[in-house]
Parts: C-alpha cells; sequence; structure tokens
DNA sequence: ATGGCTTCATAGTGAAGA
C-alpha cells in the first residue's frame, strides 16, 4: 500500500499537476493540503472520472484537506474533536484497515505572534486526540504538512533558521511529543541522502539553490512501522512550470 | 537588503504562506 502526501497550494491550480502525478506514481491512498476550495469547487467528476474517491474539508482561501483514495474511506472524520477552529485543517478517514489522519498544521507565521500560540495549543490538541485515536487504531499514519523542521539536518542553513518559526524549540518539542505516542517518522527509517528537502521558497531560486525544509511528513503507528518497505520524496513536481512550493512525499508499505 | 514569489480576493493592493 502506497501512501503519499502533497501540499498543493491551490488545488484548482495544480488539478494539471496532480492527475498526472497520480497517473505516474500510482498511490493507494494521497492526502492533500492547502486545496483553498470551498466543498461544492472540490474538482470531484475530474479526480473520480480517474478513478479516484474524495473525501474532503475545505474553505475559501486558506486551508482545506482531502483524502483521495483508490478503496473506499470509511469513517470520516472532521476537525480535532472538543478543539474549536474554523480553520479546515484535520480530516481523518478508515481505507482498507489503515486509519489515514491527514493535516495541515498552522505555519505560525513567527514565534512572537498569536498564530505561533495558536498553532503550539493546536499540536497539543492534536497530540491529546492522536492519544486516544491510536489506542482505537493501532494502524494509523499520520500524514501531512507539519510546518516543522524536526531536526537541523531537515534544514538547508541551521544557524540561519534556529530559533526562528518551523525550527523551534517548542516546536520541536511538539514533534517529539507526536513520537512520544510511537509514531515513527517514516523517511527516517531508512537511509537517506543529504539535503532532503519537500519544501523551497518560491522565492530566491530556492529550489535550484537547494535551500529547502523537510516539513512535509508521513508518521506510523507502531503497527505500521515495521511493514515500511521505503519512504522517498519526489521533486520532480517541483520542476514544472508554476509548481506548488511543495513537494508529494511517499511511503510504502508492504 | 526583513525583500525576493505565488495564491486568492479583488479591481489596486493586501494578506498569507514558510
Amino acid at each position: 500500500m502506497k501512501l503519499a502526501t502533497w501540499n498543493v497550494n491551490s488545488l484548482k491550480v495544480r488539478l494539471p499537476h496532480l492527475l498526472d502525478w497520480l497517473t505516474r506514481e500510482q498511490p493507494d491512498v494521497v492526502c492533500l493540503q492547502e486545496t483553498k476550495l470551498e466543498d461544492p469547487k472540490f474538482p470531484v467528476t475530474e479526480l473520480e472520472a480517474a478513478g479516484w474517491r474524495c473525501a474532503y474539508s475545505g474553505q475559501k482561501t486558506y486551508n482545506g484537506v482531502a483524502i483521495l483514495s483508490r478503496a473506499p474511506a470509511a469513517d470520516l472524520s472532521l476537525g480535532i474533536p472538543g478543539f474549536a477552529d474554523e480553520q479546515k485543517r484535520v480530516i481523518a478517514a478508515t481505507v482498507e484497515g489503515v486509519r489515514v489522519v491527514c493535516v495541515y498544521i498552522p505555519n505560525g507565521q513567527s514565534v512572537d505572534s498569536d498564530k505561533y500560540r495558536y498553532k503550539l495549543a493546536w499540536l497539543e490538541a492534536l497530540t491529546v486526540w492522536l492519544r486516544g485515536e491510536l489506542e482505537k487504531y493501532p494502524d494509523l499514519a499520520l500524514l501531512g504538512d507539519y510546518n516543522i523542521a524536526p531536526e537541523d539536518r531537515d534544514v538547508h542553513d541551521p544557524a540561519a533558521w534556529k530559533d526562528q518559526v518551523l525550527c523551534s524549540e517548542p516546536e520541536r518539542a511538539a514533534f517529539r511529543g507526536l513520537q512520544a505516542l510511537g509514531l515513527k517518522d517514516s523517511f527516517r527509517l531508512f537511509e537517506q541522502p543529504d539535503g532532503a528537502f519537500s519544501w523551497w521558497d518560491y522565492r530566491m531560486n530556492a529550489f535550484k539553490r537547494r535551500m529547502g525544509l523537510r516539513i512535509d511528513l508521513i508518521l506510523l503507528g507502531e503497527h505500521l512501522a515495521p511493514r515500511c518497505k521505503a519512504a522517498r520524496i519526489d521533486v520532480e513536481p517541483r520542476k514544472l512550470e508554476r509548481p506548488s512550493d511543495h513537494a508529494p512525499v511517499i511511503a510504502e508499505l508492504g
């Protein structure tokens, strides 16, 4: 079973890239973030015609998440129960026995901002909720845009990013809180090249200069991690005209 | 150099992303 996550930065703009990529990569489940579409505008027709089932929760302009799957998705759940949030950032469903949780973790803007405080509160609520979910669903995968670079090796210039948003110690501590639930970073289960990133700023020619961060991740519960046979980042779509600033990330289960 | 690009909502610019 091939799992993937991709922050498409507008599904409307990126639909051609997504359809091409689905054809080439043939995943079984794909989590999307930043669809930026209200539900009536989700491109169900185009995706269903290509053989995908769609579960989605979106809003105008910002945020928006979706799960695409070849097999039916059951027990759909939206948001973090008990955490009031207007922003559409969480969708979960069960596909072929795997509990797929798709998250678009808040960006946080800067470490002294209200958005940063919201990000940390959001992460705390996510962690509390997932503790229970993992008991309910031992075969759980947490995929998405984490907006956290877990370690310095996930950052092109750790000195420049030190204590900045996406790399600050409280954010990384929150990430370790997720790991403490038993979730494993699938990418790090395997030997990987240096300078492996999943996001590059649109400005400054950052992609060509390899100035990126690894912030898009697939974490696997303790039952799923031993089944993981491969994990990688596909940088090819980032080379296209009008790309998303994020690359798709893949984990293959045996 | 605190910008640089891209998207969306808008109708000239501003917010937000990371």
